[in-house]
DNA sequence: CAATCCGGTTTCAAAATGCAACCCTATTCG
DNA sequence: CGAATAGGGTTGCATTTTGAAACCGGATTG
């Protein structure tokens, strides 16, 4: 049977899944904001197929992550880029890649040393925080009036 | 032909999104953050095949982000706890339900409403920020070294 | 005017998914 | 005691999705 769709779940996460949910997706997005923008630059550099690719970015215009630009210049050119909506995704590329490169490593890798353009100095790890700008853990949070949807538990 | 991996990839994304990019596993994560542990629960609160939650199961306790606890009360009674890699999904959780709440808001739905346990306030959206704690946006940012300031580099 | 680039679409075999049915253990109900 | 039920799966099978490669058609280069 066909793959579930979270299009009307009640669920914000389900429905950002929906989007950019699937295996190649966000690597586009990812790639869009390193600065790929043509489709055969995508193609060659995530290595995947083109049937592939051509579906995942009409779904993400159609959801309005990127937008299709024709740069007319010479013949039927097209590039890709990334609304305000796609850039709006940068924090969660930039928390899925910190939580990457904290518990899988790579073998031979430097971590992601993204800079503050202005200081030169590298970026946070991307956490939750209160309004003092305190990071706060899974443990520190909770649910307003739903009763039991405290978010702890889950002990080590 | 399979799905491609990227086990072995030097882009950290692209290895996180190989143990919880799927189209269940972070919902399972977010789920058990909210308290879940049980296999029935999972099943009932998801929606999905039994099937496919084992199979997915099996693999966040193979990647360590869940741990399969026996509680052996009556029977053979299991809980999958988040382990402290699990926990540390916190962020890009938060992160992808706040994008998913500004952007594809539920018909019906009030947004994420997350509190601090302490001081009872909304947590703050989660953001990219330097050493300052000022949120910095894909503009702002780059990577060192490369020659090329618009961050074009590491491909999947 | 042939070769190449770009951006696709088509074809077809190999997974992945979803549903239902089945299994085994243990507990509860009548 | 026997039957029904709950938890946690496994198995089969039909439907989708995916991936690789072939093909396509306009534009540009050589």
């Amino acid at each position: 049977m066909a793959r579930k769709r979270f299009d009307d779940s009640n669920c914000s996460v389900a429905r950002a899944l929906n989007e950019v949910g699937d295996w190649w997706s966000l690597l586009i997005v990812l790639h869009a904001m390193y600065g790929t923008r043509r489709f055969v630059d995508f193609q060659q550099q995530l290595g995947i197929a083109k049937n592939i690719l051509c579906d995942r970015l009409a779904k993400l215009v159609d959801n309005e992550v990127l937008r299709k630009v024709d740069v007319g210049e010479h013949g039927s050119r097209f590039e890709y880029r990334l609304t305000e909506k796609g850039r709006d995704l940068f924090p969660v590329v930039v928390a899925l890649r910190q939580w990457g490169d904290k518990w899988n490593p790579a073998s031979d890798g430097q971590p992601l040393d993204l800079r503050d353009r202005d200081s030169g100095q590298p970026i946070q790890p991307v956490t939750v925080q209160n309004t003092q700008g305190q990071p706060l853990s899974i443990r520190d949070v909770f649910v307003p009036s739903d009763e039991d949807s405290t978010l702890d538990e889950a002990q080590a």
